[in-house]
RNA sequence: GCCGCCUUAGCUCAGUUGGUUAGAGCGCUAGAUUGUGGAUCUAGAGGUCCUCGGUUCGAGCCCGAGAGGUGGUACCA
């Protein structure tokens, strides 16, 4: 018995990619026309640009020879340039700004959203393709653009149906922060980066853990050691007073910081820029407890200039065993006034924000938020291959009223299909036998309401017997009956 | 990238000291019920015991390497 089958392929998504079904799908959805919505509302304008961009254009991450993949999806195309996948949203607004500047209003506001890509490890919540919407106001320094697009990523996660308690915008500046490692004598690049580090790590190490990793070091539990940004003491006590000069209040935390900033140029433009954008937030009637200030807010992304923002959520969710999860940031934005200037050489002030719109999905989905699921087609139960026609023409009256509905194109009995109408939660199903169509009728089954009267009934005798939720009407009113069915089930 | 743990049916897992034909629950398919979902009962299908190599008369179990997953850590434009 040699019989050579090719080897079958194992069916599995690649990892890090995800497959969504309507459920999930029509949360997202929700999701993105409540966001797009509160950006148009702002004056921004639609913009869709393709998921590639050559590599040099998505900044430094160029592949090279050895490693043409780190961090983006890279492929080389026939002329042997190097595109790869869009990683985020903003790289390509630069792009297209720079590329139409001179024919694009200015400031140009724009909104986006679409999937993005990155190849990095994979985690819970964390993907390799995932859904980012975003707005961006490129060519305004202004403090109150800054202001505005707080304010709408505060209206938005209201719009995407997040409980007003449940989510907060933390807002810094890179500039307090430079300003005063400046004035402390830090002015090594190296040695900021591993303060930015080290300060972004807060929340979870403690104060304690940043002193450490912004002296010496650190070792943590599995022993592995963490080399420090080499600070002195001095230097030390500032950052740490710095980055817990956050209060309740943004008022508050201005004076605050005031008092610990230390005296540079930098970090006087820093604050300057924080009072305006107080002012504007307050105008803008965004409340105290929807955007806050946090000089212990970092964000990654090393093309900030100014202002920075991070949105988290609090909403309390557990997993499959009963485990607290953490959803981490769900979004994200801030100033960057150097990205266009990559293209034209011109500093082109700019400020953005970005909707983490499958971690946002995944929170509302794990929190209970959004428990509805997806209803399936009214089902004309297929009994009789002669009368295919029939039932089609019912299915097309149903449509024309508006009712989705299909007929079961399957080969299977009465109960699978049944069985099937119940699995998709069809809100009826169509029963037209010889009997029905003799007699001038047809039978409606309403399976919501089977669904209620079946948890009253123990024994399938009586189940069958009784037929719950079931009438036989004149074929005439058939959508009439259906219309009335479904409009009680939505 | 580094460290730990894990990998047996679609899913969650059990599998004795290394010993016959690898099991359970759930799910799936079908029947009990000529044209009726749920519950119940019955039956059935479903397996590269992650892969490769080694030890052994004999490996799901022991040893080695690799892959994948997972937790931590690092990185995260």
């Amino acid at each position: 018995m040699t019989t050579d089958a090719p080897p079958r392929p194992k069916a599995r998504a690649p990892r890090g990619f995800q497959d969504r079904r309507a459920d999930a799908l029509a949360t997202e959805r929700r999701i993105l026309t409540a966001v797009s919505r509160v950006y148009e509302s702002y004056g921004f304008e639609h913009l869709d640009t393709g998921a590639f961009e050559y590599a040099d254009a998505l900044g430094k991450f160029l592949p090279d020879a050895d490693r043409p993949n780190e961090g983006v999806f890279a492929l080389q195309d026939d002329d042997e340039q190097w595109m790869a996948l869009r990683y985020d949203l903003t790289a390509p607004l630069a792009r297209f700004a720079a590329e139409q500047w001179d024919s694009l209003p200015k400031p140009f506001r724009r909104y986006a959203y679409g999937p993005v890509w990155r190849n990095e490890k994979p985690g819970p919540g964390r993907y390799r393709e995932f859904l980012q919407c975003d707005a961006d106001t490129v060519g305004s320094d202004r403090p109150e653009a800054d202001a505005e697009i707080i304010a709408m990523a505060v209206e938005g996660y209201a719009a995407a149906g997040l409980p007003r308690s449940a989510y907060a915008l933390r807002i810094n500046n890179r500039k307090l922060l430079n300003g005063l490692l400046s004035a402390a004598g830090v002015n090594d690049a190296g040695q900021k980066l591993a303060v930015l580090r080290a300060v972004d790590k807060l929340d979870r190490l403690g104060p304690e853990g940043v002193t450490a990793l912004l002296g010496a070091g650190r070792k943590d539990e599995s022993g592995a050691f963490t080399r420090g940004a080499g600070i002195g003491s001095a230097a030390t006590d500032a950052v740490l007073a710095f980055v817990e000069a956050g209060r309740d209040t943004r008022a508050g935390t201005l004076d605050r910081l005031a008092q610990v900033i230390g005296g540079s140029p930098e970090g006087d433009e820093g604050l300057r820029e924080l009072s305006l954008i107080s002012g504007a937030l307050g105008r803008l009637g965004v409340g105290e407890d929807q955007a806050l200030f946090d000089p212990s807010i970092v964000r990654g992304l090393e093309y900030y200039t100014g202002a920075v923002f991070e949105a988290d959520i609090a909403l309390e969710a557990v997993g499959e065993r009963g485990e607290p999860v953490r959803f981490g940031s769900i979004g994200g934005g801030g100033r960057y006034d150097d990205l266009v200037a990559r293209f034209t050489g011109q500093r082109t002030p700019a400020t953005g924000f970005s909707f983490g719109v499958s971690r946002l999905a995944a929170a509302l989905a794990a929190a209970g938020a959004t428990g509805e699921r997806t209803r399936g087609p009214v089902v004309i139960i297929a009994l009789d291959g002669a009368l295919m026609s029939e039932y089609f023409a019912i299915a097309g009256e149903l449509r024309a009223a508006g009712v989705p509905a299909e007929v079961y194109l399957g080969t299977s009995g009465m109960r699978a299909q049944m069985k099937y109408a119940d699995r998709r939660l069809s809100p009826a199903a169509v029963i037209v036998g010889g009997d029905e169509l003799a007699a001038g009728t047809v039978t409606i089954k309403d399976l919501d309401l089977g669904r209620m009267l079946a948890e009253s009934v123990a024994d399938n005798r009586t189940w069958r017997d009784d037929r719950p939720g079931q009438i036989t009407t004149p074929r005439g009113e058939l959508v009439a009956q259906i219309r009335r069915i479904v409009e009680a089930a939505s």
